[in-house]
DNA sequence: TAAAATAAGTCAATATGGCTGACATAATTT
DNA sequence: AAATTATGTCAGCCATATTGACTTATTTTA
């Protein structure tokens, strides 16, 4: 007991030498660890919904992940998967082997450059696709403002936000995000 | 197809709690996978903050889960670690163990119940928590509508709704947070 | 009071999914 | 012909999770 008193002591000493530089207040500190905290949740429970159909197939997130893309992005080159989920090519190998060993995916040669190997899915995949996405469409859209005018968008600004500025607009052109990010970017400084 | 019947009769559970939603058109549906890829983008970068912080500590992504809500909940038991983590003692054993060897958390016999450990951060731990928190602090901060009117009561209120309905109550208690959950958490059967 | 239940810790084996480094192969570019 | 590029592969390592079985200390209960 008497810990958490001095404890406490101890932190506000530190905080008042932080709080000469930025300006997060005490009472907004509170709401923004709980938001901290709510993303963690919201994350958690998200990718939830996957996981058990993953089960089914013996495969796991990153599988999710490969399939996801592949489907989104017909024929993208392996290069430009690994740089989509920030994984090195030693990461994506087991994974990619698996995906194209079951069935779901199929690797073709680049027309213009052969070495390149253009990633689709087969029926099978985008069936398994639709199957992953659907209950992930289901959260989020029941997790949406329904009818609220700009609501949906300001949430999908803040996620778009919440990305760091020198992906953005690669984000953007990958998922052909409509409201997110017509100004400042990464100006504004 | 088949599939996608198939396993809305596997969600048929979760869902009959809650209300009965139209069927997603396919203009939907672009927008909802966009706010997928969003989310899981925005996660992405926001656990890198605290990365690069946990990295100079030889800490991982666990470490980083427990010292939180220890620092939140300082006095917690083992069990309720467990229950907030989702995860198995085997895993949180290792990970508590080096946190409290190398001073970051102590463990307390719990007065009523000499059984109970309670965990409680010492001055260090709580020291590494503002390092970790300050960062996604920052970003969460810059990413919410600033004065805009409700508008991070959306935001928040989104994140609230993505989580299962059964943790609500438990996670609104966990982390008092404000606008989410005045009505229908659960309800609406 | 003796037995059962509980909180926590531990040991072992296993799996997933990341990483780095080094090297091989095929195709393209210079 | 040589260098570069795209991809694949091998080996070893690490972090984080799992299940199962067991111990210890303590509390509850029959």
């Amino acid at each position: 007991m008497a810990d958490i008193i001095s404890d406490a002591d101890r932190e506000r000493k530190s905080r008042a030498l932080l709080r000469t530089v930025p300006p997060i207040s005490d009472a907004e500190e509170g709401a923004l660890i709980a938001f901290i905290e709510l993303i963690f949740f919201a994350y958690r429970d998200f990718v939830s919904d996957a996981d058990a159909v993953l089960e089914e197939f013996g495969f796991g997130r990153a599988h999710h992940r490969v399939l996801h893309f592949v489907n989104r992005r017909p024929g993208l080159r392996v290069a430009d998967l690994l740089d989509i989920l920030k994984i090195t090519k030693q990461s994506l190998a087991p994974v990619l082997k698996q995906l194209v060993e079951k069935g779901y995916i199929v690797q073709r040669a680049g027309v213009h450059d052969r070495r390149e190997r253009l990633l689709y899915p087969t029926e099978e995949g985008k069936e398994l696709f639709r199957r992953l996405v659907e209950p992930q469409m289901e959260r989020v859209k029941r997790a949406l403002p329904e009818s609220k005018i700009g609501g949906s968008d300001v949430v999908e600004r803040f996620l778009f936000d919440m990305i760091v500025p020198e992906e953005r607009v690669q984000i953007r052109n990958l998922i052909g995000c409509s409201s997110a990010g017509s100004i400042d970017d990464e100006a504004g400084a």
